[in-house]
RNA sequence: GGCCCCAUGGUCAAGCGGUCAAGACAUCGCCCUUUCACGGCGGUAACGGGAGUUCGAUUCUCCCUGGGGUCACCA
């Protein structure tokens, strides 16, 4: 049979890193095994519902390079793929586990269901509705009381299943609720959903976080009433941001979109969310999305939960983006330059070509080039460097005699600037790096830059290296 | 609280009865170098505790502890 797998969001507006490692792993567990991804989109919750939301899901996807086979846009014969176009599906089915004895209409006021709570707060729907006779319920509907239809579970056995992931899952029927399956208003639960959706689009593989690895047994219950095969089922450990709280947007943790604004390329985003509860048989940890669907397998699924470590996952930003052309890395880092000190002054090629080598996510950008507009007093300790031998002192020497090359200098270029700077060390038994690192830091001000003196100097040009040098020469003598 | 799940360095993680317990990020040191960075090399750092099973447990079983999840007309 063909691997089908699914991936289906609530269109809510965020797209959390949880759900797209949901979505990366059924992706890649469809491709690796040559089947189909499919998405389809979740909007049972009226209120939770924004506008735009499944647009935004498409872009997220194309950007992490996550291509579906079927969906909204993409029939595949098994549509439609948005929950509230299939309502009356549901309802058709949530009929007929009735009549299975799978499920029953509960006329239950609100009232009535909080009365229902124990000393912990904790309700369990007593199954008050169950014994309705036909007639009551026929007189119910029809004089339009509102009405749920809840699932019927065993009060007693035990039910389970083989998860793909944790193995064997076993919960006792009386530890399970008869939730409800069709809201009042019409529209159906997750709960129920997601076992009518799965069954009907020929879902083979469901893969999900471990918050669903409990309610499981419920749906396999529902499968079984149906007469309808199980899928197989690949829970998921949650993403977490410290050791007890999960990544989640309602404090404010980064989601997808956030990272790129930040400057993370998508593929290294992917890269580094598969490795985060996944591991591959080999040593490699930067792969590309179709190496990742080569090497994918459920063993190297983990069963606890990962922090995220946004520290590694700039790591692997930082190769991704040396590994870029420059073209594309300018492509990138246009916006990041717009919104530092050289917009409009400045050639970004020039700065592009130094960072490229340095950077590790493009928001570093604008601090990395900002001693170009600011400078001013700074620490004369910088000027200190152990291995160089370098002090304040070591930096007045060179420091003068870096304004007289500077001055004497025509053709201001690289290659001359760096020729006269260690000609003259040598004249004056100077180690290259003294005079070197004295005069970058003498004309930035900074203790780390784009590049070296040379660089600095040639992009700074004559007029402005020679006016910082000066300062700084004035700046060791003040405190001299 | 009931039920389900999990437990190797600071973090991600290999391991699936016998290993000097991989690798990566971070960190530290060295080298290279035109500072920092990049790159190269190396160091520090881990099996939560207690009982079993076994000739031998990180690995299997149980208990404890710790952590996560779930117990909605949210998904």
């Amino acid at each position: 049979m063909k691997v089908r797998t699914r991936f289906a969001p609530s269109p809510t507006g965020f797209m959390h890193i949880g759900n797209l490692r949901t979505a990366l792993y059924s992706y890649l567990y469809a491709k690796h095994n040559g089947g189909d991804f499919i998405l389809r989109i979740e909007d049972t919750d009226r209120e939770r519902y924004v506008d735009g939301a499944v647009e935004f899901i498409y872009s997220i996807l194309k950007q992490a390079g996550i291509e579906h086979d079927e969906g909204p846009d993409k029939d595949g014969g098994c549509g439609p793929y948005v929950q509230s176009e299939r309502k009356d599906i549901y309802l058709q089915y949530a009929k007929e586990l009735i009549k299975k004895g799978g499920a029953y209409y509960c006329f239950c006021d609100k009232e009535r269901l909080d009365s229902l709570a124990d000393e912990n707060g904790i309700k369990k729907y007593d199954k008050h509705c169950l014994n309705l006779s036909r007639e009551e319920i026929e007189q119910k509907l029809s004089s339009g009381v509102p009405y749920v239809i809840r699932q019927n579970i065993p009060t007693e056995g035990m039910t389970e299943y083989t998860d793909m992931v944790y193995g064997t899952i076993r919960v006792p029927c009386e530890d399970m609720e008869d939730g409800v399956l069709i809201k009042s208003d019409g529209l159906p639960t997750y709960n129920f959903a997601n076992v009518v959706d799965d069954h009907l689009m020929r879902i083979t593989h469901v893969m999900r976080g471990t918050e669903y690895l409990s309610s499981t047994p419920k749906y396999n219950l529902m499968y079984d009433v149906f007469g309808w095969e199980r899928p197989q089922y690949m829970h998921l450990p949650p993403i977490m941001k410290d050791a007890q709280h999960k990544l989640s947007k309602r404090y404010g943790d980064a989601n997808f979109e956030d990272f790129i604004d930040k400057g993370f390329l998508p593929e290294a985003i992917v890269n580094y969310i598969a490795l985060l509860g996944w591991a591959p048989k080999s040593n490699e940890e930067k792969m590309s999305l179709s190496e990742l669907v080569d090497a994918f397998d459920v063993d190297g699924i983990s069963h606890s939960p990962a922090i995220f470590d946004e520290n590694k996952m700039k790591w692997l930003n930082g190769r991704y983006i040396r590994e870029l052309s420059f073209e594309d890395f300018m492509k990138h880092a246009v916006k990041f330059f717009d919104s530092s000190v050289i917009k409009d002054k400045y050639d970004y090629n020039k700065f592009g070509k130094l960072l490229q080598g340095r950077i590790e996510i493009f928001s570093e950008i604008p601090s990395a080039v900002a001693f170009i507009e600011e400078f001013g007093e700074y620490d004369l300790s910088l000027f200190e460097h152990k291995k160089m031998k370098t002090d304040a002192k070591i930096a007045e020497v060179c420091l003068t005699e870096a304004i007289k090359i500077f001055e004497d200098i025509k053709d201001f270029n690289e290659t001359e600037i760096h020729d006269r700077l260690v000609g003259r060390c040598e004249e004056l038994g100077l180690k290259k790096g003294q005079m070197l690192f004295t005069v970058r830091v003498g004309l930035t001000g900074c203790a780390s830059t784009p590049g070296g003196a040379v660089e600095m100097a040639d992009i700074l040009g004559k007029d402005e290296s020679l006016r910082r040098l000066a300062f700084s020469l004035g700046l060791i003598k003040k405190h001299a």
